[in-house]
DNA sequence: CTGAAAGCGCTTACAG
DNA sequence: CTGAAAGCGCTTACAG
């Protein structure tokens, strides 16, 4: 009762090569070219009982395509290639996940390249994907760098372009690429609509001024809707720093320390808020009680974390999905956008007033 | 002063072909061996002078080699395929980035293919994965299902290692491939080891039988830490639920609800440690205060999210990043493992007792 | 419906 | 050091 019979040949284990289309074809008795027409679902005339008789043999033989060799006859490959600065970061995960529940039906892979925010570092990437032969090229996330940075990233993508390469962006509304737009200036709005309704009358603002669109839209979203809904701005910080946890902490305690009062602060991202609530407990002013906070993403997604985060979801699973989709569908002759309807979440951390 | 020099020819887009090494050689005046020698780093033997001008000639035409026809030629892919649960996952996602910093600078692409956590749905993107003919496969993250789909996963996998594909994980150690293994044992027995030294002595763990060696691990980790420690595990709630917020709410109520008091409740993941506080709030404790929680990942990385949740760091990045380099070190005759130091760190769900 | 052949864009012995 | 040629594994007109 020893399991040797069930232990594989350990020893001789690696550097064979694959099973061929050759030896399936040989294997089934017909012509190279005949097993790749049974194997591809959407050559017709095959007869029924080769195509049964290949596909047996190459499912016994454990034959998978070389999905290089079918590249390079075909000229490109079935991927998606998306650029994005770094994943860890929700707001991009959940960008990339809405692209790959798309992509996968569809057949395709996504292939996930970092560039860690620098633009230059983009270009680099773009210039390596060019190499891949990607079905299409998505952008994602936000840009930053300079003007020159930034033509010279559009210019590499252009020579992808220009070879007939489709390209899409997920996220704002920055390059003249088909896009699936976050919808940032509706969620602002509706945000700040939704804290006068519930009786905010002043508001701060901090902000980034490096990730430039993304900020920008939120701000004028933010402007917008306090017209509209008759509340007041009172101070706009802007700074000159990541939108991250630090750079919300810093902007906020500026604000603080030179004296502000409003009813809320508000910040373009939740990652931000986090930092503008913790500026706000070092001085004194409890969130949600004191002072009212809302941030942005809505990536933390829970009333779990106490005091819950307001928020606005800007649906970017949905955002990521719908990217892929305009890739999949015919272009047009002008440029698209798809929209997407924002959802504001007030938590804790913007009680009712009065 | 028009910019129609600068323009493009804007009409005449799409599907152009890219250009090819042919084109290269024939600008630069080589033979297309000559220029393919020329453009390889590694390819001595070229005269200087004629790599140069091949070099410019490539870089004057934009010129990407064909990264498909090149791994036809060569029989892989520059390419580390990640299998991946669901990179939303800041677990997953952290593994994936130090994965993708540890490959750029190899000129490697990391390919990822979600596979929502069902094992089925990765043998299916095993398969798909083969195709490509990647240099590397590399798991990670939890697997979960029965045993006959994790032998046909298995089986899957080794028909890429029987031609020659090096496969390694990223997670626990439950697979017969080199491994970075995530710390969970010695995390969770530093974890006990520290609470007991602040003064906690007794404890209780939730903990889902699901996802099973992930948390196997971790609590057999806490049980050799509380023997050594001397320190009491009063319960252990373990239920067939998801390692989820909810998951971690439903067992926490179960527990709390038959009784049990203890010092601390321990989780095997930071988003089921959430659930298990929220589930102490609605047993009217709060935590920290009336009970101590902790979680496991230290996904969220930060004492900003009040109270902020004790956890242990388990250098997630640095895991992603040593399985790419275990991957690109020659393999060794025994199965290498890549271990890893946790960190403990205790914020304001465990505050020192007495 | 099937097969022999050309071609996709590279790499790499082989022979100068 | 360089070039002509074969080959990688597929797809796809073209001619039965």
């Amino acid at each position: 009762m020893t399991r040797d019979d069930v232990a594989g040949d350990a020893t001789s284990s690696a550097s064979r090569s694959p099973v061929t289309l050759r030896v399936v074809a040989r294997e089934a008795g017909v012509a190279l070219a005949t097993a790749s027409r049974a194997l591809d679902p959407r050559s017709r005339y095959v007869a029924e009982d080769v195509r049964r008789r290949v596909r047996e043999t190459a499912e016994r033989l454990g034959y998978r395509p070389n999905a290089s060799a079918r590249a390079t006859s075909t000229g490109s490959a079935p991927t998606i290639a998306v650029l994005v600065s770094d994943i860890r970061d929700p707001y991009n995960a959940k960008l990339v996940h809405g692209a790959i529940e798309a992509a996968q039906p569809a057949g395709l892979m996504v292939t996930i390249n970092g560039t860690e925010h620098v633009i230059d570092d983009e270009i680099r990437v773009v210039r390596m994907l060019r190499s891949q032969r990607p079905m299409a090229m998505m952008l994602t996330g936000t840009r930053t760098g300079n003007m020159a940075s930034r033509t010279a990233l559009l210019q590499e993508i252009e020579r992808y372009q220009h070879d007939g390469g489709p390209v899409v962006a997920a996220g704002d509304d920055e390059f003249p690429f088909d896009t699936a737009v976050v919808p940032r200036r509706a969620g602002a709005r509706a945000l700040i609509t939704e804290l006068a309704r519930v009786g905010y009358a002043s508001f701060a603002l901090v902000a980034s001024d490096v990730a430039s669109v993304a900020t920008r839209e939120w701000e004028a979203g933010v402007v917008e809707g306090a017209r509209q809904a008759g509340v007041r701005i009172d101070h706009v910080t802007t700074m000159r720093v990541p939108m991250t946890r630090d750079g919300g902490f810093a902007a906020a305690s500026r604000m603080l320390r030179d004296g502000h009062r409003v009813d809320a602060i508000l910040a373009p991202s939740d990652t931000m808020a986090i930092g503008v609530m913790s500026a706000a407990r070092a001085a004194g002013l409890t969130p949600g009680q004191d002072i009212g906070v809302a941030g942005f993403d809505d990536v933390f997604e829970t009333d779990d974390i106490t005091p819950g985060l307001s928020s606005v979801d800007l649906a970017l699973e949905k955002v990521g999905r719908s990217a892929v989709d305009l890739l999949l569908t015919a272009p047009t002759p002008e440029r698209r956008r798809a929209t997407f309807e924002p959802r504001v979440a007030l938590r804790a951390t913007t009680p009712a007033r009065r």
